[in-house]
DNA sequence: CGTGCGCTTGATCGGGTTCAAAACGTGTGG
DNA sequence: CCACACGTTTTGAACCCGATCAAGCGCACG
């Protein structure tokens, strides 16, 4: 009951939130027409799975709304997730088979599927796309090198300041360095979530946020509501060169 | 008088020893003449940097022979590996002006270089060329996603085994599995630079090393040329599925 | 033969994990 | 409206892995 949206296909580009920046953006009218024979829909609870890594990939998509996670397990149970995925961001790797790692919404989640043997033959012959997927891939491979830096180096204090920072960044804009007003935002994530993302543990996490509660540097509401008073402060916590 | 190569270039896509798998490896001839408008190729001495972050990026290329890093730095000197690339690896990013990550030989390096704007050029027109380089994006973002399990998740004899793993399979292909007899590789890499690859310290590659030499699971003449003569005995230290 | 660099080894320290329990919120049913 | 239960988060105490600080070794090179 919850897989199956009521149809919001025809002309739903028109109107789509993620016109801009999506996979699609660079296509044209009668490339999106095309896009459209083999596109669907579809709606995901918090929590629900929306790919299970070793499982046949049917489609590839967008994120329209919401929030979804890309996580390894190792045998022990181990976790980590490898991609947090916001509106726009793309899922699915044209060209595989089989689903390398578990794709989880973590708040309700809108996606955008294209079935995939379709996709990847228009993929091939519409430099539109293309061209928009590789600007993509390499804007998600420089996150990654990023996180990289922030598994292996940082603290978990400074971890925790970076993750504030990034959905910070997402939600508002490069033009958060500027603000001088509060920026409030809702966390998308547990604390085990977050402990994932960051490579530690959900105490650790914890522990953390209480810190930065205690000194100052943020507040917060219901425990998923951030109030940021000084941003400069925050982000003078992550470790990161003062120009980014 | 390290940095200009004897003139090679006649004919040297021919007998190139990437040709099947760099950047180039899909396009016609007719293309290839088309990169050779503005190619160049560029020796480097081991130690040398290649590319410094903040630079203007002047070329983007391939590694024909050796091994190259990228690296970030923290302000207070933290350093973290973020891509090790060997031959075929593709170095520099289309669309970007500025050099975000140091690129420095850890041996000696031959580059197969283009310059960035007719190269950016070509790419547009050229689908054998953007799509090739999609693939092999789309492969470094699932290699960097294992990088941050390791990082995120493995201990520091796992983060070893796994290192040993990766330059094993890239110099023997996936064969190495099944292969019953020792294994014998060179390790390309200081111990402190395994140190930025994989998140600690030097001292803690050391004491790792030792470790699986003094159980039998490695051997090493002159600290850098590795034998294993168990193949699934160091891969079961790597805490990776015993599938890959 | 000395100097320097890469590597190893030892001793100690500390940040983050682990294990455990309590506090908090939210929703449920009496 | 309160009592209760469950999931999430916080807090506490002890421990441990990897970092840090400090020698010392081995080998290449001038």
């Amino acid at each position: 009951m919850t897989s199956q949206t009521p149809d919001i296909r025809p002309k739903a580009c028109e109107t789509c939130p993620i016109r801009e920046r999506a996979v699609c953006s660079h296509c044209s009218g009668s490339e999106l027409e095309e896009l459209d024979q083999f596109k669907y829909y579809r709606t995901y609870e918090a929590g629900q799975p929306i790919i299970f890594a070793g499982d046949k990939l049917e489609f590839v998509g967008s994120i329209v709304k919401g929030v979804a996670t890309l996580t390894q397990t190792m045998e022990d149970g181990r976790r980590q997730m490898t991609g947090l995925l916001l509106p726009s961001d793309f899922v699915g790797r044209p060209g595989r088979e089989i689903a390398l790692y578990d794709v989880t919404a973590t708040t309700e989640v809108v996606m955008c599927c294209f079935r995939i043997k379709p996709f990847e033959a228009l993929l091939a012959k519409t430099p539109h796309l293309s061209q928009r997927l590789l600007e993509m891939t390499l804007d998600e491979l420089d996150a990654a090198r990023e996180w990289l830096l922030l598994l292996g180096r940082k603290t978990a204090r400074e971890k925790i300041a970076s993750l504030l920072k990034f959905i910070a960044k997402r939600e508002f804009g490069q033009t958060v360095n500027v603000l001088e007003l509060d920026i409030c935002f809702d966390l998308p994530l547990t604390r085990e979530a977050m402990a994932d993302y960051l490579g530690l543990t959900l105490e650790t996490v914890s522990r953390q946020i209480s810190a930065l509660k205690r000194e100052g540097i943020i507040t917060l509401k219901k425990n998923r509501s951030v109030t940021v008073p000084d941003v400069e402060k925050l982000f003078r916590e992550t470790g990161d060169d003062h120009a980014a």
